[in-house]
DNA sequence: TTGAAAGCGCTAACAC
DNA sequence: GTGTTAGCGCTTTCAA
């Protein structure tokens, strides 16, 4: 270290007002307290300043930052303290603009109308933890944005991916996501997925795993309560897909299959649902109940018939863990585990912005669902 | 309009891959469908374009599209024309890096431990779409990364200033947040604010409300059925907020007044807080819930228990509308409206972030909490 | 009313 | 292994 390292006279004379920055005694930063907000910035600490005091060069303090160049030992060791010292954090805007990176993921919310509140948090909360964990920050685009909400993520420049929840089967969204020069990462698969990544739960096996263990129940019977009128206009192909692999498992084990659709909802939806099974259901009907809010008022209603659930009536949820553990008796559920999906759309997603992986193979990728057993199906004998 | 006007020459060669761009034919941005997402993007259409095509300067092109200057009729007509044939969009780290502006507000979520879920999202929605409507982004910051969330957000120049929800009495955040050289608007009231700005609903007013409204449906004792361990736990001001108001206005009122806390969560935590209220309550007591969550479950609990709501026992809750309203019978609450809090908070961020305007005259701004009766009270003859 | 050009703080090519 | 420097695309002086 030593000696300050003689100044490097600027090139041009500066004409705005930090100009007199290079003669200013480099002070830690703001550390008064109570100051009033309004006051303005302080000056920045550039990786200028972390350069004068390691006794370096300003692309030397980069490398040693990126890793992209062998260091010295000394040389590092004498940048890290530098950068310690002033507690320097490099610009983000800069930082983007060089380097063409921003270190964001644009994550497009499903906040408009219709859509399930609650489960979205487990979402939102996994890809952010995912992308801190790779040093990206989030920024979120609500879906009423539609489309220009997309194009503005790319156009400015404001990310390098974008993570596209709730997809329709129709999507308008996928066309112009599909011209974006960012890579898009939907949750949800599309009917045309034009070309983007696609990250889902395998609907088609929760359906099948559904009726399944509802044949393992004893029942020769299945009704399937279906979807409340707001999911189904959506035109979320999950519906589909879920409803499709219930079919088809019913139909391979020989089972009667049934769907009540669509189901009204809140409590007095679910009760009418419940009645219209069990006219369908016949004596002894497996119920699947495709629906986190449903699967509640479902189990209430089935218990106020005075039906003991796992012996009268079986019940499967397609629904959290969390969801199925907190209903009274705890449902077996086929769990939609949002958190795994968000991470592996994440892990997609960072392998598509590491030039250096290969692309994924799969254009889909299903996530496994998993049927945990609990107190409302019950092996026959 | 007519000839392209004379290039100047750059001042120095250019040595990257796009040294070219000048000779380049402007394109329209990338349409080909389906290629495929790790393709490379596409070169940006900068400023510079858009002044070429309108035969105009660069900076005109900046002064059009901030309005910082006056600019004839004509030359924004061109400008206008060129931005839109091209689609430019500027580049936000360029803007950013130059203006010293992101406009990106940060907003720090409760997503960690403890933290009511569903009830986050009228916030996170409501912040989003005003920083929208001021053209401003919104960034993700997880509460789970502390106080070094704060410090990356500020130090890095991610955003002009930051939003923090969920704040603890004591919050270990706040003297950190203090230094910060962006504004800083705390949702919620800490024991020492720092000097930073609050916005929060009137925790006391509500608690006088909830108390007011069952003096007039004629009770002479109220139960404040408390908060689970957990929220007291997390120390959240709001809690002895309400708590202190509602006891003032017992006093004042001559109403009795207990309280049974803390309530387990739950189906079953309800259930017993309603036993422990109605042995403390006398034979007709009036019921305050502060919680969303436990609100449904205490009505439960009551008509489980064969008692009519707004006869032989009122029920006040502390819970947003929705909450309120898919209750049966409906109960008469105390809305949180946590919208309104956070339309204040923006409101209140972009007052500070305005220079011109001057800054708000009140540290901690409450928000007016507002009663609205349903069926769980009904006014005394 | 407009244009020229400096410079925001960083990265990365090029040179040694 | 390290330094020099051009330039990322924008805003904003200064000059006219």
């Amino acid at each position: 270290m030593g000696t300050e390292p003689a100044l490097l006279p600027r090139r041009t004379p500066r004409v705005r007002g930090l100009a007199l920055r290079d003669h200013l005694w480099l002070t830690s930063p703001a550390v008064d307290t109570h100051r009033h907000q309004a006051e303005r910035r302080s000056r920045m600490v550039t990786s200028r300043d972390v350069a004068r005091v390691a006794g370096v060069s300003q692309s030397t303090v980069s490398y040693v930052m990126s890793g992209r160049r062998s260091i010295s030992a000394e040389t590092r060791r004498r940048v890290e303290a530098a950068i310690e010292q002033l507690t320097y954090q490099p610009n983000a805007g800069a930082r983007a603009l060089a380097s063409q990176r921003t270190q964001v993921i644009g994550l497009v919310v499903p906040f408009a109308p219709g859509a399930d509140p609650a489960g979205l948090l487990p979402f939102i909360e996994t890809i952010a933890s995912c992308a801190r964990a790779e040093d990206h920050d989030v920024l979120l685009v609500t879906a009423d944005e539609g489309s220009s909400g997309l194009t503005r993520l790319a156009g400015r420049r404001l990310c390098d991916a974008i993570v596209m929840m709730d997809i329709g089967a129709e999507d308008a969204r996928i066309p112009v996501a599909a011209t974006l020069d960012v890579p898009v990462i939907l949750i949800g698969v599309p009917d045309d997925s034009s070309g983007l990544q696609c990250v889902d739960v395998d609907f088609a096996l929760a359906g099948r795993l559904a009726v399944a263990e509802l044949a393992a129940a004893g029942h020769d019977r299945v009704v399937l309560i279906g979807y409340t009128a707001e999911v189904v206009e959506r035109d979320i192909n999950f519906v589909r897909r879920f409803q499709g692999g219930a079919a088809d498992a019913a139909a391979e084990l020989g089972l009667g299959h049934e769907v009540v659709a669509p189901v009204a909802s809140g409590r007095a939806g679910a009760e009418d649902a419940v009645r219209r099974a069990l006219e369908l259901g016949g004596d002894r009907p497996g119920l699947v109940v495709p629906n986190s809010h449903v699967v509640p008022h479902v189990a209430q209603a089935l218990l106020d018939r005075g039906l003991v659930l796992g012996r009268d009536v079986s019940l499967v949820g397609l629904c959290t863990d969390a969801a199925a553990l907190a209903c009274t008796p705890a449902v077996t559920n086929v769990s939609l585990e949002p958190r795994d999906v968000s991470r592996r759309a994440m892990q997609t997603l960072f392998q598509l912005l590491d030039r250096t992986a290969e692309p994924p193979s799969e254009l889909v990728e299903l996530v496994t669902p998993r049927l945990t057993r609990r107190e409302t199906t019950l092996p026959a004998p």
